[in-house]
DNA sequence: GCCGTTTTCGGCCCGACTGTTTTCAGTCG
């Protein structure tokens, strides 16, 4: 059983005993149970096997022995004891907007609903609204609210895509008049991998203002809530936004509160707690009443005694104990980044020329720039024969003259794994290659002893210098190959070979908790962007997000090396 | 059910919005 099937049954264990009425402390230790190992990193039977599954964060006694279980008889008895006595349709009856635990208990005690489409058919028949407390506006609501979680195309919205449609939102919402300052909080500036709402935060003293104006432009398609402070939205394409306005003196506190992640901030007003304070999205507030407001985020923590945390940080992973502790990592900056490491020209299945590329590059500020087309196997994406390589070598040589002496231009290529396991060049002609990126493309579906072997005999060759976004998985459309990543990380920081944070927002792989753990095990990595287009390499942004995620600090991702330091360690090697 | 230099028992974050009520419970983030 995977970290994930394991909580699920442990988020629908929570679910049902809310619905039951369960105390809510026992219910939120199974939700943060689920949560915690969804984002482990670590595969929780490796976990298992060295007998300290206690060791995870909000695994007891109690709910080490349920995975224990799982983990021995892939069965629970408490969990079928307990889908017997309620039934588990009703989690998903939770997933309606409106329905909360309380209400889907009385739905199910007195109306004898226990799926969703039963809901649905009790609310076109008017039976709703027979209950007391339940009138016609929430029985409409409950039904469309159905109907727009049928036709929720995948729930969360890619990291680069929500980027994006923010940007637009941020830059007309800074032109009302009045807005001192818009920012976006949530998951977004936390940089995770995907985006299930917007939240966009804006500073300025007409706050009823601002709320109309936006709610008023064109791509709002409806309004789902609306009150003094704040206002949530659908958009055209379906994608929810939440603005909340603040005056600007608490735009600090505002932007902390709904930057998160929601466990980060308990954390957080635990601690103010115990220093006898109240914190909440209008600042601090003493036991006497006295306020402080916090018109920026660093005086939230710092009337705390704590430095700023940088919202990549704030998942509930430690933070708030490394911050107190003066433990915070030096954390990759953008800014960092000295040279990209691996992308496409037209040579392969690139969009744009050696020199198209390396005039981007150079706009960026680059050092150097490795250009690393496929290899020839790989057909379907113009992959280079041997002849094609060297000429490709004559080509940058001749580009490079060109360019002048502002950027290094590296010849690398993305060398394909093959399904047997060799690699897609001879060993001759990967030393003639300045760099070489090794990656998987094809047969990510084979059993996980033979996609890991794979992966191993690839690090061990002398040749190969760094892997390239190890898993393959497509965000939401393709699943990562099943591989045992333990084994691998330990490959790589025993051979020195570097592994890459894809920054393409599809990929985003390694994946942060990876990249931890990568980081952990004592590997080195690299955030490459993977660029097919010069428009390509401001992903950057992307895997730096991910690599703070990690923890990452600049000396462990090797391209924030400059050019001299890159050359001596690529010329230690083979 | 978890957790601990204020606790191995007794705690466990905070406020806005909604709908249906006449003062509040439920939901949500």
């Amino acid at each position: 059983m995977k970290n994930r099937e394991i909580a699920e049954i442990f988020e629908t264990i929570a679910d049902l005993l809310e619905i039951k009425g369960e105390t809510i402390y026992r219910v939120v230790a199974y939700r943060r149970a689920g949560e915690v190992l969804r984002s482990l990193g670590r595969d929780v039977n490796n976990v298992w096997e060295e007998g300290s599954l206690e060791s995870i964060p909000g695994v007891g006694k109690a709910i080490a022995a349920k995975i224990d279980e799982l983990l021995r008889t892939d069965h629970l008895e408490f969990y079928e004891k307990l889908t017997a006595e309620v039934p588990p349709g009703l989690a998903d009856v939770l997933k309606v907007g409106g329905v909360g635990p309380k209400t889907a208990a009385r739905f199910w005690r007195e109306l004898g609903i226990t799926a969703i489409d039963e809901l649905e058919q009790a609310a076109k028949k008017g039976k709703l609204r027979q209950l007391s407390g339940i009138g016609e506006r929430s029985e409409a609501r409950i039904l469309e609210n159905i109907i727009a979680l049928k036709r929720q195309h995948t729930g969360r919205v890619l990291l680069g895509e929500a980027w994006t449609t923010a940007q637009e939102l941020l830059s007309r919402l800074r032109e009302i008049e009045g807005v001192q300052r818009a920012e976006a909080a949530g998951s977004l500036r936390r940089m995770r991998e995907t985006v299930g709402d917007l939240d966009l935060l804006v500073g300025a003293e007409d706050i009823p203002l601002v709320i109309q104006a936006f709610i008023a432009f064109p791509e709002v398609d409806r309004v789902l809530g609306q009150g003094g402070t704040k206002a949530s939205v659908e958009l055209i394409d379906g994608f929810r936004v939440q603005l909340w306005a603040h005056q600007p003196e608490r735009f600090g506190s505002a932007l902390q509160y709904a930057t998160g992640s929601q466990g980060h901030n308990v954390r957080l007003r635990e601690a103010a707690q115990k220093a006898g304070l109240s914190l909440s999205e209008h600042g601090y507030q003493d036991q006497e009443g006295g306020k402080i407001f916090c018109p920026d985020e660093e005086e939230v923590y710092t009337v705390l005694g704590l430095p700023w945390i940088p919202p990549t940080l704030r998942e509930d992973r430690g933070e708030i104990k490394a911050a107190k502790e003066g433990e915070l990592p030096q954390l990759v900056e953008l800014e960092d980044l000295k040279g990209e490491l691996h992308t496409h020209s037209v040579w392969s299945d690139g969009k744009s020329s050696i020199v198209e590329m390396a005039e981007a590059a150079i706009e960026l500020g680059m050092e150097y720039l490795v250009i690393s087309d496929h290899s020839r196997s790989l057909g379907i994406a113009g992959g280079l024969s041997i002849e094609d390589l060297r000429a490709q070598r004559a080509e940058i040589k001749r580009v490079q003259k060109k360019i002048g002496k502002n950027l290094t231009l590296i010849q690398g290529s993305e060398v394909e794994i093959l399904a047997n396991g060799e690699l897609d060049y001879p060993d001759e002609i990967l030393q003639e290659l300045d760099i070489v990126i090794a990656s998987l493309h094809t047969s990510l579906r084979q059993p996980r002893e033979q996609v890991t072997e794979r992966l191993l005999r690839s690090i061990k060759n002398p040749h190969v210098d760094i892997i390239a976004h190890l898993t393959g998985r497509l965000i939401g459309k393709r699943d990562p190959a099943d591989l045992d990543i333990e084994a691998i990380l330990r490959a790589a920081a025993k051979h020195d070979v570097v592994l890459e944070i894809n920054s393409n927002p599809e990929r985003l792989d390694l994946k942060d908790t990876h990249a931890r753990q990568a980081l952990e095990s004592g590997c080195r990595l690299a955030i490459n962007t993977d660029a097919h287009h010069p428009d390509h390499l401001a992903f950057r942004r992307f895997g730096v997000g991910t690599a703070q995620r990690a923890w990452a600090e600049a000396p462990s991702i090797v391209n924030t090396w400059p050019l001299e330091r890159l050359q001596a360690w690529l010329k230690s090697r083979v």
